[in-house]
DNA sequence: AGGACGATTAACT
DNA sequence: GTTAATCGTCCTC
């Protein structure tokens, strides 16, 4: 095992803070697109009933009981793609969700993915908007991260966090909410508003 | 075989 | 502030 891949055998939250900064490089398409990483979440696996992998291994989640340093992309609410760099040994389950991050090259590419978008600070602001500046996807679930020849590529994770990391409660979930091992660069406008996890249940209204 | 529910976003009022 | 869009996955018959 390279020294890059060593460093991504460890669990989420110790590793999740150290990606802010970082940079993920896409060129799928043909078209280069690159991101630096101002927002991620710690999901844990086994020990974290917020995780997709909590239950233990599916079709869906294979890639995340794999090696680290490989992306695992899940299709969601019928609609989205959303990105995680898997982390922790050969066989754990646990990843880091990339929730958002700057677009530092590949603008023109990023704008036209990204229409709806009207500040650039918004072309990657949320999860399936940066899976979507970057064509994440189907096609990309399971490609080697830290192999150069990839599609799909992630440089610069650090081996201390930055300065300016704060931590809180993980978005959207509706287990494990107290959790805080969502991680972002305090006062950065490419980091998603803060939305309470817990969605309103369905038919399950009060009994009385 | 059937149904509930999303690690969300954009467009509304 | 609210809500529709939209379908794969997983759990329960």
């Amino acid at each position: 095992m390279t020294d890059d891949r060593r460093t991504l055998a460890t669990s989420a939250v110790r590793l999740a803070p150290r990606l802010l900064g970082a940079v993920v490089t896409s060129e799928v398409g043909g078209q280069t697109v690159a991101i630096r990483l101002t927002e991620v979440e710690a999901y844990e696996g086994a020990a974290d009933p917020a995780s997709h992998a909590f239950r233990g291994p599916t079709t869906r989640t294979a890639v995340m009981f794999g090696p680290p340093g490989h992306l695992y992309c899940y299709f969601s609410y019928g609609m989205h793609w959303c990105a995680n760099v898997v982390c922790g040994v050969d066989g754990t389950a646990a990843a880091v969700l990339l929730r958002a991050g700057r677009v530092i090259d590949g603008l023109d590419a990023a704008r036209a993915r990204r229409p709806a978008a009207r500040r650039d600070v918004d072309l990657a602001r949320g999860p399936a908007r940066l899976a979507g500046c970057l064509a994440l996807g189907s096609a990309t679930n399971g490609v080697d991260l830290l192999d150069d020849s990839s599609q799909v590529r992630l440089t610069g994770v650090r081996s201390r966090r930055l300065t300016g990391v704060v931590a809180g409660p993980r978005v959207g979930i509706s287990v494990a909410t107290q959790a805080p091992w969502r991680f972002w660069l305090a006062g950065d406008p490419t980091v998603s508003s803060f939305k309470a996890g817990g969605r309103r249940r369905r038919g399950a209204g009060p009994a009385d």
